[in-house]
DNA sequence: ATGGGTGCAAACTGTTTGCAATCTG
DNA sequence: CAGATTGCAAACAGTTTGCACCCAT
């Protein structure tokens, strides 16, 4: 899923009986509009949709709620949609779950400078692993954490 | 690291400018005395770190501060010692970063139950990359979201 | 018309921080 | 001794929740 249709979007969510409404459209939206590798935090992404709003109709009514927010993309994450990253501390990032899972990250624990890298051999295993178990995989993530060059060089910590 | 003599911690963190304390021992020691597998939060940790002194000093003083418990977790992942774990909404979880990084995680994102597997192919992965990056990996996890078996079966969500 | 979804504001939870007192090297 | 570390309590940030109203089905 790299593209999805205000349509496709509403019947995922009606099968599953939940509701398409205007702010879970945006969101999604706002996510397919991203470039690839870009992730946003609940409040980066709350403030973007706010920004959006008021460009398009210089409305200042348009607003979607900081709740809804959270609401939506823990919908979505449950939906497999979404995937939610723990990089560095605190905020959560969520990015669009494409179909082929071999994005991953490479975290430094220091100045959380983060990498991203792809390796697709991650993937298979994950698949079989869940399928071992009986999961149902919605996501699949990699994450290697450690100290950076620049860090390492500084000799901080 | 399965096994870390007071004297052996002290070193590590005196050679880094840090330093040895009863805190830092106490912590380190619970970790290490834990069956494989098992992890904490630091609430859980100061729970029972603070329960241990009791039973053995009927002192109600030998409290070790919930502060220092996250003061002295951030320090131990950032020294290797200790690894990170983002398991299922808000508590962080810790356990000894054992030396084979082959223990991964499979978490329902509808229950929360989480499994661990080991696959020792993905530290190899972790380490390759790591170096091309520059990077000193301190700590490589794979988990898997999904949901589980009886939540499908439930067909809850 | 039903019951899922939203916004608001208030409540929470886990985590961090300033500061004075205390210990380690 | 100097400087790292601690405990305490207060402050925070991000996230969740109750409730009344609104809207998709």
């Amino acid at each position: 899923m790299t593209f999805l249709s205000d349509q496709a979007l509403k019947d995922k969510l009606n099968n599953r009986g939940y509701r398409s409404t205007a702010q879970r459209q945006k969101v999604l939206g706002l996510f397919m509009s991203l470039p690839q590798g870009e992730h946003l935090s609940a409040e980066e992404l709350h403030a973007t949709l706010i920004k959006n709003d008021l460009g398009e109709t210089a409305s200042v009514e348009n607003h979607i709620s900081l709740s809804t927010v959270y609401r939506t993309l823990h919908l979505m994450v449950s939906i497999g949609l979404l995937r939610e990253l723990e990089l560095a501390e605190g905020h959560k990032h969520y990015e669009l779950n494409r179909p082929l899972r071999d994005h991953h990250h490479l975290v430094c624990l220091n100045c959380n400078q983060t990498l991203e890298f792809s390796e697709s051999s991650i993937a298979d295993i994950g698949e079989k692993t869940a399928q071992n178990a009986g999961y149902q995989v919605l996501d699949c993530q990699l994450t290697l954490y450690g100290i950076c060059t620049s860090c390492t060089a500084k000799n901080s910590i």
